[in-house]
DNA sequence: TCAAGATCTGACCGCATAGTCAAATTTTAG
DNA sequence: CTAAAATTTGACTATGCGGTCAGATCTTGA
């Protein structure tokens, strides 16, 4: 027998039980963004993952825990890409541009993490109410941007800027950008929006160059 | 007996035709946005409209045809409303800014509008395939952006930018912002959002200037 | 080796859904 | 006014879904 509910934390996740989950969860990725979250049916993901249904059922809670695993796994991968990306920069315009940089490589080389991620946006919990789930998703991203920002304020790097506004717009770019290439891929050249972005908010957040303070 | 297959075009559209359909449509938006999609059942819907489900049935070929004109009516309103403040200028500094303007006034007033279109964003058709219908609703948006900065362009009121790709940039800024007020409305002000996006695009398409306001 | 637990199967259940339809009711038009 | 057409009702069907479960099979550890 299989227990969500260990005393604290998780107390012996097995080798078939990682397994089984990280498969169940890829395949569950795989199925949204090839047919859409609407035709995901327990039965046909497990119908491609080659396995039983009831499979699924017995290592996840229900179709909701699985499907917030499958969130969390398409919100943790570009993060950890790319907070390594940033790491390898130390002045705050090198950081903020390898953010934006590291978003659009990412995207490129993960075109499904991202439909299948647009599919689940509209989720709701079962009941009425609105899933903070989403909410909370693209706060850190915020929050993260908004540290990189704040400390090159502070040193006089970048303008005197309203950070945590302007960490909201960069993330509104980027996702949406990601948002119409996920609607139409050939109408989008990833590669020229990246570069228009990267100009636009380097001008936005620079000092002088030709403008000035605000 | 009614039918959708007339000659050329809409025949009669009666009168009560017209009014339930309008009735079902709105009445369908406000379900979506608030409880869901996926809790949006014709059932639902009519039930909130006061008729019985086999009046839907009778006006739309089935849920599919409903959605697609829910879909059209969220992206008219807006639409409609922002030409209109968009024509007022003659400039192309005025309209950009017009049309930034206007999509934020009419974000404030129609929230329902777009919690349901986030919604509808990870539909797809019955089939695997992609729906085209999101490819091809923000084409117009970007097109039309585009053609006022190539006006002003032509003319040396703005910079020798990408018009293509400012437009798409311009478009993906505000809808990204829109995204994140849907998520979480008390995370994002929208004013404070729009001040930043408008600062920041006019120095991106101005030639010079040391960025001053309108 | 072998028992105990872990994992898997496939049939099954209850339920919500989209869609249908004959009959009832309302609106239209001559 | 009245008959035909348009519209509405509510019960009905078929389908697919998430979830359950008893039993079969595999894995583990002593």
């Amino acid at each position: 027998m299989r227990s969500d509910l260990e005393p604290a934390g998780q107390k012996k996740p097995t080798f078939i039980e990682e397994a089984r989950r990280r498969q169940i969860v890829e395949t569950g990725i795989q199925t949204i963004a090839s047919q859409g979250f609407s035709q995901a049916s327990l039965a046909e993901i497990a119908r491609k993952a080659g396995i039983s249904k009831g499979v699924i059922s017995y290592h996840f809670a229900g179709k909701e825990a699985l499907v917030d695993e499958i969130l969390r796994s398409l919100l943790r991968q570009p993060a950890e890409f790319i907070k390594e990306r940033v790491s390898r920069h130390d002045s705050a315009l090198g950081k903020l541009r390898a953010y934006i940089e590291a978003n659009f490589e990412f995207m490129k080389t993960h075109r499904d993490n991202y439909v299948a991620l647009v599919d689940l946006w509209g989720r709701r919990g079962s009941s009425g109410g609105h899933s903070s789930f989403n909410a909370e998703a693209h706060e850190p991203a915020r929050h993260y941007l908004a540290h990189i920002l704040d400390a090159g304020r502070e040193r006089g790097e970048l303008r005197q800027i309203p950070v945590r506004t302007t960490a909201s717009v960069v993330q509104a770019a980027i996702d949406g950008v990601m948002l119409q290439w996920v609607f139409d891929e050939e109408a989008i050249d990833l590669d020229v929006s990246r570069a228009e972005i990267l100009e636009m908010v380097t001008r936005h957040v620079m000092p002088q160059a030709t403008g000035e303070l605000r």
